[in-house]
DNA sequence: AAACACCGTTCCATATTATGGAACGTACGG
DNA sequence: CCGTACGTTCCATAATATGGAACGGTGTTT
């Protein structure tokens, strides 16, 4: 076949991601209809997932959805992650400290993907969530991590970058970006400024490891009333004390980036 | 090919399995070493893998390692459960209230799977994990999941126990966990008095529906001296009542049972 | 009660794909 | 500089996955 792909393992793929986000499963020809595959080949692949636990039946109407194997597989994953590790019980920490939601996420591609998330005792709120991705233009997180790289890469990255106007705040040209990055990295933190969520500030600090490098970024988020621009620097001062505890426990020295 | 399986898929899913227990990654050669495939074969599967996010490559050593598409879809599938998106600020509140890591649990097969776990601020404790599987005949969330079968379906699943002895304290014949399973059913709390691991002491209190059948448990667990058999009464006691939140949540009305 | 429609499931001839052997380029260690 | 091992690519062909047909079961309609 054409391409880099095993069309087996596309099609299965295609039939997890369909169910990934289908809560109450679906059946086997709704499947086939949806992803124009035929029904017995829906059911072959469907058998062989169940088999090893990826794909389960739901008890009453049979339709079939995702098993509770890929959750162990994601939290294996994740927990291969020294730094997930080590600093959940700062984010723990600062999240009981600020009262609002806090995550840290690390770089992939042109996102920032939530590697953790806490939410404090009292928080419902539910929008991001662990394994998503935020796009790094319109996030704090996205900012610092994007502030990490070296001038000949962020220009790369920058360049590679595909506007979406999420709210009327949204940065959407590669000069406010870089200005942005360039703001966080002198500050030492960067902002969102409602330019994802209409209405959700978000502040964020760099993680750095042992070789200096920015390896993550932590930061806290809520309503722009609760994380109100006139104390972004307080807010900053305990997002960056964070960030740096957590940087200090991944071997960090302070004075030895580049 | 022979058996339910799909080759190309048990092969992917082999390869999987394989990366999620290797926290550095592995290389082509020593993937197809360990899982005896050729080389060629395993490249053509990682690299399909890779091109949807569910591999990755280790930036310095090139290392194959997983994706974190699958922290994505794993986070997906739990939220999907609307019991786990319903019953965490209740289970936050036990883990503060307690001092003491929390989970929640839902019956698949023999086991009891975690599906959330809420660690209190000062813990690091990191046995347990989200995904994971403790054996329904040594733990309390299993044995209160067990307590919510009928007759038939109960002896079913007791004659399926293989037992594993995994303490000094582990039950190990069906008698003995069926006296501990309709303990459970008359107070309303089951208890792993060491059972599943030495010093470890563990109560659990089962979470019903709007049918009334019992869907999840609730737990607290920590060491001996803290989870105090002198005063498991009281533990039970707040444990129960949050678990009556969430099922009362679910659409419970409590002597709907049966 | 019978007929109909649709779904999930199974089987198997064959079309199509995945395999693995060979070869190549690169990187690392001696 | 040379040898070794790894990752990667290509392709003839062996082996597998496909999908069409058929069946049983369930729910709905007449």
């Amino acid at each position: 076949m054409e391409g880099k792909g095993v069309q087996v393992l596309d099609r299965a793929l295609d039939i997890i991601e369909l169910l990934s986000v289908e809560r109450d499963g679906l059946g086997v020809t709704e499947i086939g209809l949806k992803l124009d595959l035929h029904k017995s080949t829906v059911h072959r692949l469907l058998s062989a997932l169940a088999g090893r636990g990826y794909i389960e039946r739901d008890d009453n109407r049979g339709a079939y959805r995702l098993g509770l194997k890929f959750v162990e597989i994601g939290s294996l994953r994740l927990n291969q992650l020294e730094l997930k590790t080590e600093a959940s019980s700062y984010l723990r920490r600062l999240a009981n400290t600020v009262g609002q939601p806090v995550h840290l996420a690390i770089l992939r591609g042109l996102d920032a993907v939530y590697i953790e998330k806490i939410d404090p005792v009292a928080s419902i709120r539910m929008y991001s969530q662990i394994g998503k991705r935020i796009p790094v233009y319109c996030s704090a997180l996205g900012k610092c991590l994007l502030s990490g790289l070296g001038k000949d890469e962020l220009e790369s990255a920058l360049a590679g970058i595909e506007f979406t106007r999420f709210t009327a705040k949204t940065k959407t040209t590669v000069g406010e970006v870089r200005a942005d990055i360039e703001g966080a990295k002198r500050r030492g933190w960067g902002l969102d400024d409602e330019e994802h969520e209409a209405g959700i500030r978000c502040i964020a600090s760099p993680v750095r490891d042992y070789t200096g490098r920015i390896i993550a970024a932590v930061s806290v988020s809520g309503d722009r009333r609760v994380i109100a621009a006139d104390r972004d620097e307080e807010t900053a001062g305990v997002v960056m004390e964070t960030a740096a505890e957590i940087s200090k426990r991944m071997g960090y020295v302070p004075g030895m980036e580049e």
